[in-house]
DNA sequence: CGGAATCCTTCACGATACTG
DNA sequence: CAGTATCGTGAAGGATTCCG
């Protein structure tokens, strides 16, 4: 019995809808503000939290180690806590959150590459939204 | 001169910045509660707007136009209406969003695939912070 | 240094009612 | 049928302050 439905053959409204969730899940993740940041930061090697958020950029303190929070929770970031004075923690990508680093990879480039057409299309909508006020007067 | 990065081979902290733009962007709206759904179900064909609502289920009507307008808006889906009593519209991918087809296909098989090993990973985060809370007493 | 705690603002989402 | 208009809510994100 097969059940990899994604984005191909879906059966019913019904099966569709349970399969979504854990996609659903890890889009809701993953398109959080800074998830994506974090993992590129890290694809390179291990970091500390605040070499990652010089990295970064722009990312508050607390967004950020909720951010690593959420992706340790789920096994996608181990977190070592080197107990010195000053305390220095390292973050790294796990075996699975190096696994995720593909798909990743392949929404990136597809936004990289499409970005102009991406632009043009909302100058388009844009336009045609001026028209439209137009007409109404 | 190559300026594809993304996720293999960063150069400078900056220069990366940059790049991540247009993918915050697009993961910011692929991550959008609904977008996914949309897609997946634009994914066989046209489809009604009541059509749409029926197969995702669990929207509301107010969050779904926004959604299409959205991926309207960017050149992802086409809005056709055909203005006859009662009225019509039918919603379609464009060749643009049957190209995301690909990129987004691969997010949700890796979280097909390995929503067993999330789930794994986020009882054994859970079990470790209740060690934690009873050491704590 | 790496956080936890607190306060505050914004906004996505949802429910409801109305319209061409 | 396919919206638009309004109102309400919770959650995400940001700035600041304090702590081990």
């Amino acid at each position: 019995m097969e059940t990899t439905v994604t984005l191909e053959e879906p059966v019913s409204a019904e099966a569709c809808r349970v399969h979504m969730v854990p996609i659903t899940e890890v889009l809701g993740q993953v398109g959080s503000k800074w998830t994506m940041h974090v993992i590129v930061a890290l694809a390179t090697g291990p970091k500390r939290f605040s070499e990652l958020k010089a990295h970064i950029g722009g990312v508050s303190q607390k967004v950020l180690t909720s951010t690593l929070r959420d992706l340790e929770r789920d096994g996608l970031v181990s977190r070592k806590v080197t107990p010195s004075i000053p305390p220095r923690v390292d973050y790294e990508l796990t075996a699975m959150g190096q696994e995720l680093r593909g798909p990743l990879g392949a929404i990136g480039r597809w936004a990289v590459d499409n970005q102009t057409r991406v632009q043009a299309a909302r100058d388009r909508f844009a336009h045609a939204e001026d028209e439209r006020r137009r007409d109404a007067w």
